[in-house]
DNA sequence: TGGCATATAGTGAACGTTCACCTTTACCTT
DNA sequence: AAGGTAAAGGTGAACGTTCACTATATGCCA
């Protein structure tokens, strides 16, 4: 064993300062900025500290400065397959120099607004990036306690949109699609209750009604492949859209499983877009249009908001576009003989 | 306003007191388990507690309890691609009452070993489940600070294998392909850093040892849909496989798409397998055999030795079958012409 | 009625830091 | 040489809790 096995507790400044001969103070001051110190003295407290494996205890510190360095993040647990964003999340707090402690919720609004406000209350974090929406009735309890930041990305029925609902690239596909010839869709929706499931729906009436498009209805769905599937299904074979804007890539596979089934090739007879550029977009036959949504720049953004919140560093934030039409074999001019509708 | 706006600041224990007109101590003892004392007492600080809007400051109990009732994760950037497993470890962590906070790091081994050694001792955590392996020869320093547990899932360099890297399921996949009469295999490896991968490897090799099979090889990977299509590309047209065990998910889709630039049909004339059950797997055309693997249950797990090392709670742990082969349509008796080698 | 156990409540110190303020020393200015 | 100033370091309190003791009231028994 390299030491001798001491008492299990850990050194304190105030051992530090006696190794060292200085006042804990002193070894304080060293702690903070290592500045304002006699080279010597600086020299002896950096013996002492090595000698004794010191530490400074966080714990302390943080009730003595009210200052944790650490900030929340809250999600549901549905939300968690967008690891991406967490991911954007952590490397932003990471820069700012704070620690992300991921709490993920459930249940009801009403829930999970108090989870949020006991966590921003404890004194635990200097914040709560909240990625669940909270109930507006109990907001104005918030000044005590820690910074909160809601992000409206998983917005639940307010009326923001933030990035992450942007449904601009349906207006893109679609608009490229009619340019091909396309004059007939259908759109199999995600499942309404998301913010970005609405807004993509109402992106997609908005484009048929403003480019003078047809649309054979929009299909319910959950964000599952069998909706997808069950759309094309349930299709009017005297009516078939030559274009099908799938609400995410899976939903998207749903519908090309499904044309097969009926004998309709994609894209010759029917082109299909997805969303989200799932890893397997790229190798499927046909490869799949879809939208790339840059999830670890919405994550970043989140908690650049919260920082600043926080009264942290001012960082970067990333500033490219949120999501980007990834144009692949799935969409194609539609069949001579639908072209014209 | 509901109140008027009181200095910032939040009350304290000693201010419930006070109100209550009881000593801080038994406001304390109140917080504790609310036994000991008489009714009326109790009631006068709930009224206390209720009226000030009083919380615990969590930072000054956990600077005198020494516990903070929170697990850090450390984990590399990329690994969080396996936001489920995460997801299990969170769901225990809360289950036995502990905050999990998420840490990623990046960088050496030794860098690694380091941020997980200072956030034991931060006294900021009571443990840490580090999904990286740490350095060797540095262990004997733990024992000052916060349970450690490193999880095996992601071994490196070492010679444990964890639930992760179990790679029984090619012998399944083996087996039952080899029962349909496949004699000649290819693995597509996955990225040799990862256990995993190479634990895949070597079971692979020996199952074609074991079973008396013919492999046309290990074609080197990087777990990417393009390491697959390149392997197919390769192969001797004169001495082409029956059947295909690839990486994961992405691998075997690039693997798919691969045979088809050659013309050759999966299954008809190779039957092909994936690893992680991707949620395309099922929609693919054909449809991918996999490996369902319950990422949820082994983080499940990995929190609670965690949360046994850190003397919490015994949970139930997750006993089911790790890792689940899902037959697919990818996968079908050899050709004819090829079946017997 | 004295004595003792038990239930309930109070007192002051301690946890390991930083903050606000004070002291000492050295050097410069005139 | 007196006075002033800045640099370096020291002192004690404070952050909000819980711990280890101690004090008081109540009930029971001999």
């Amino acid at each position: 064993m390299p030491e001798n096995s001491a008492p299990t507790r850990r050194p304190t400044i105030k051992e530090v300062a006696s190794l060292a001969g200085v006042s804990h103070q002193t070894v304080s001051r060293y702690l903070k900025s290592r500045q304002g110190l006699l080279p010597a003295t600086l020299e002896r407290i950096d013996g002492a500290v090595e000698e004794l494996g010191y530490r400074p205890n966080l714990m302390a510190r943080s009730m003595r400065t009210r200052r944790t360095g650490r900030l929340a993040v809250v999600m549901p647990v549905t939300t968690f397959n967008h690891a991406r964003l967490l991911s954007g999340a952590l490397a932003a707090a990471h820069e700012a120099g704070h620690v992300v402690e991921i709490v993920s919720v459930d249940g009801s609004t009403a829930t999970r607004t108090e989870r949020v406000l006991e966590l921003a209350q404890s004194g635990q974090v200097d914040g709560v990036l909240s990625l669940t929406p909270m109930a507006a009735s109990i907001e104005h309890r918030l000044p005590k306690g820690a910074a909160v930041v809601v992000s409206p990305e998983f917005d639940d029925a307010m009326r923001s949109v933030g990035d992450l609902t942007d449904p601009s690239p349906v207006i893109e596909l679609m608009e490229r699609l009619a340019d091909l010839g396309h004059r007939r869709f259908l759109h199999v929706a995600g499942d309404q209750d998301f913010a970005s499931a609405r807004a993509r729906k109402v992106t997609y009436l908005e484009t048929i009604e403003r480019l003078g498009l047809e649309s054979v209805g929009v299909a319910p769905g959950d964000w599952s492949g069998e909706s997808g599937v069950e759309a094309v299904r349930r299709l009017d074979s005297h009516r078939l859209p030559t274009a099908v804007i799938a609400a995410n890539d899976v939903v998207a596979s749903g519908v090309v499983r499904g044309a097969r089934e009926r004998g309709l090739d994609v894209p010759g007879d029917l082109s299909v877009t997805g969303w989200d550029d799932n890893e397997l977009c790229r190798f499927l036959p046909p490869s799949l249009t879809t939208v790339r949504v840059n999830l670890e720049g919405v994550g970043r953004n989140a908690v650049l908001r919260l920082i600043k919140a926080v009264g942290g560093p001012e960082l970067e934030p990333w500033s490219g576009s949120v999501a980007q039409v990834i144009w692949r074999e799935s969409t194609a001019p539609p069949p001579r003989d639908r072209a014209a509708g």
